[in-house]
DNA sequence: CAAAAAATGATGAACGTACCTCAAAAATAT
DNA sequence: ATATTTTTGAGGTACGTTCATCATTTTTTG
């Protein structure tokens, strides 16, 4: 015999279907009694909901809405891709996914965007972008208006937002430090830190969690300040002369952020020293294929496919308000050499 | 309105219900001009069949076992505790598990564990055990039977098995390499190779990327022979002694399979130098331990929960005759440091 | 103890698909 | 043209759950 059904549990619990369905449901009209009669035939069952029949039979269309920089960033357009395949597959079933690009020059677009979401027509969201107090009160809004939101590959830490899907910046910074200290010849020499300029957070974050490595036990190392170029690939040249004039035995580069089109290529027409560490994050098309070529020692990533496979999941278990296998939900720091690519 | 059923389907195609049922799931007794029409029609309406739905009609109930060796080895316990986390979410839904330990001292014990399958009551196997050619014919032999076979963590490449779920071993062994080569303090020194017994083929790989890569790259590293104890305590300590006093400025020391056990318990109890690089395979709580004391330097890694949600991914498109979305099936090697640990 | 309120039961229609049977229609062979 | 075979249609039941309705029982209240 097979798994137990509703019908079991009824029988077992000595009461209707009905009933069985209202505690199931949390549906009011039972005593207190009578839902722990229920439960007990629930344990003692070992009675698992079949969730694929549930939603059918509410016929539950979930609608959930990514609010993704339109950047032409990479990185992004790897996220956008990989919800496109996921929304094919079996993951999406019965959910369907809206994106809403934001603009990224204008900082308050995502507020906009946010307003503009009807409660009515959409379970959740997942936002990516940078922490803003604005941002901050759209939160609330739409989690007063019942909406589950979460915060995506970018944390909104003092907002209500209800998880947030990515990595831990700090550790991956950390990462990068060792990673960075132990690659250099000798243990040694002066690192450049490249930013862009976007997600701030998430940069300061990866900064401190690399020099603080780096001091602690890298004592050899010294961490030239670092230098910003929004993506802009004069600029960033430019930068990077000047960085190289002031200090030519530069040994290591860490990129804090994406935006490492306009490093790399920079990089690559200087003419590259040899054994000069790169350290970036986020692989990408580019990023791969310069690590393939040897001008990238190492990635530090995250695997899109998680990010947007586990903002799905907490976005409807938030929805369904049930609660989440948070272990299941933690996205791993992953390092990319060119020996383990995928 | 919403997704188009199969009732819009034969809507569309101008055909029954009863056909678009024949031509959705292979059934004989349609002309050709139909099927024609019916997937035009499923083309047009962009037509996905709800799966859920399918198989809660179908009540179809898959029933796969997992064959794994008994041993003690904490990697074992550790993809059993994975098996056991799966088979409570929703990733299993329908399907039970069967979990059918093998001796690890007798290599043909996986011989009869797998010829006592009884494949009515069977839809897939998926195996992890050295390769052997008994093995090689029971595997045979379950395919003759309709039975989907996969292949877990130890390939059977020879064999006829569908699917192997695992990593490269090769690229593992060179990812060990490079991090070898470059963590070794200036890039030089004595390597010693430690390899437990089991899962031949797979050590053999290992080994070959591992000495691959450092002679290529670190013509300053020397690979001392391969040196095997069999997950024996006692043995480890004799041979690691052996093996230090021979040569008393090792300065790596690579692990190719897990029995880290007793090389770490070794280590530990000869007063393990401090600058000592030590990279091991798999992670565990013995290897995740030894890493955040610093006793370990690296652990390449393949993600236990990743493994069986493939394989179970993989014997079910193969017991359903879909095929798979191999990009999503690969395996990534990991590479774990204190820093990124989860 | 009666009346009102709350809890429970019985039932049936959905959800989207599978699969079975029987009959009718169309194509093919003789 | 008839007989035969192949293809198609129509309709029903099932899967495990949700949800709504209405009737009935039990409990609480005054």
């Amino acid at each position: 015999m097979g798994k137990p059904t509703v019908h079991d549990i009824a029988r077992e619990a000595g009461v209707s279907l009905a009933t069985v369905d209202r505690v199931l449901n949390g549906r009011s009209g039972v005593r207190g009694q009578t839902v722990d009669k229920v439960q007990g035939a629930i344990r003692k069952l070992g009675f698992v909901r079949d969730m694929s029949a549930a939603n059918l039979a509410r016929s539950r269309e979930y609608t959930f809405a990514f609010v993704l920089p339109d950047s032409p960033s990479q990185f992004v357009s790897t996220l956008r891709a990989a919800l496109r395949d996921v929304a094919e597959t079996q993951i999406a079933d019965r959910t369907t996914i809206k994106l809403l690009p934001t603009p990224t020059q204008d900082p308050h677009a995502v507020v906009q965007v946010l307003a503009a979401i009807d409660p009515k027509r959409c379970d959740g969201v997942a936002i990516m972008a940078p922490e803003t107090p604005q941002l901050r009160d759209s939160v609330a809004r739409l989690k007063a208006a019942g909406i589950a939101v979460v915060a995506l590959v970018s944390d909104q830490p003092t907002s209500e937002r209800d998880h947030f899907v990515g990595i831990n910046n700090t550790a991956a910074g950390r990462t990068a430090g060792v990673l960075m200290g132990r690659f250099l010849p000798q243990n040694q020499g002066k690192v450049l830190v490249v930013a862009a300029s976007m997600l701030a957070r998430d940069s300061v974050e990866r900064r401190g969690g690399f020099g603080a490595v780096l001091t602690a036990d890298f004592p050899g190392v010294r961490v030239l300040p670092s230098v910003e170029a929004h993506d802009d690939s004069d600029r960033m040249a430019l930068i990077l002369r000047a960085a190289f004039a002031a200090n030519p035995d530069i040994a290591g580069i860490y990129a804090l952020a994406s935006g490492n089109q306009a490093l790399l290529k920079t990089l690559t027409n200087m003419g590259h020293p040899d054994d000069l560490v790169v350290i970036v994050h986020e692989l990408t098309p580019i990023t791969r294929a310069a690590l393939e070529q040897g001008r990238v020692t190492a990635v530090i990533t995250q695997d899109v496919g998680h990010l947007v496979r586990s903002a799905l999941r907490v976005l409807r278990a938030r929805t369904d308000g049930q609660d989440i296998v948070s272990d299941q939900e933690r996205i791993r720091i992953e390092i990319m050499l060119r020996e383990n690519l995928p």
